[in-house]
DNA sequence: CGGTATCCTTGTGGATACTG
DNA sequence: CAGTATCCACAAGGATACCG
């Protein structure tokens, strides 16, 4: 590393790209919708209709946005049959599957300090 | 549950009360910035500005912002030593801590999928 | 039913300047 | 050095309407 630092190698340009790219799939990830939205598929195939249902507070384009975006970056798979009235069907994918394994943790995380939390705003807001 | 659901208990009142600050601390954390502070955190105690040169591209407000909701949260703790020039240094807490491992794993995952992530927005986009 | 497009309101977040 | 406040540009996101 240190040696290349002045160099421009490809090394160190590959390097910058692969943290730009990580961030930016962080950003993706890292957000409400994204979350909730891999958490109501779990194991399930779901329809949109039903994704809606689910998802307390979701809008029709917030969900649409979320789940394109998903689908780009080969979390979910969208499946269009094609019957009228349109039928369409989300599953995760593999690494979807795997990043719902993680987001697991996060629901468990923050059930077990609702508490903790909840106190502990208090004792700030006052 | 059921017997229960046109009572207004206060059974179901807490439930749905522990749902909607659920919901809230999801949102609080599971942003970007708030993410990367923790990640940046680490086990070690940082000052301010080591915090802001350490998470690239973090402005001076958002920095801020998210630290004060993180305190509040109970996530970190604030240390302010009395001096000039002050000297404002942050630690996680716990439950802070907790919640690292969590985001640890998305890291992991991160790294892990970055391959199959970028192949996959090529054909999506192509 | 699911997707897209449009409008319009709100919020987010950067830049800047000032305080202790 | 760290925090707060103000201003402002722009993106996020809701509501609505229309298409396949």
């Amino acid at each position: 590393m240190v040696t290349k630092q002045f160099t421009g190698s490809p090394d160190e340009a590959d390097l910058r790209r692969a943290d730009s790219l990580a961030r930016e799939i962080f950003s993706d990830v890292a957000n409400k919708w994204a979350l909730l939205i891999i958490e109501a598929l779990g194991e399930r195939t779901l329809r949109f209709g039903e994704l809606r249902n689910e998802i307390e507070g979701i809008s029709h384009k917030m969900l649409t946005q979320n789940l394109r975006m998903l689908e780009r970056n080969g979390l979910v798979e969208r499946t269009v049959h094609p019957v009228v009235p349109p039928r369409v069907e989300y599953v995760l994918t593999e690494p979807g599957q795997a990043l719902r394994v993680t987001i697991d943790g996060l629901c468990d995380w923050t059930h077990r300090y609702l508490g903790h939390i909840e106190t502990s705003r208090h004792r700030f807001d006052g």
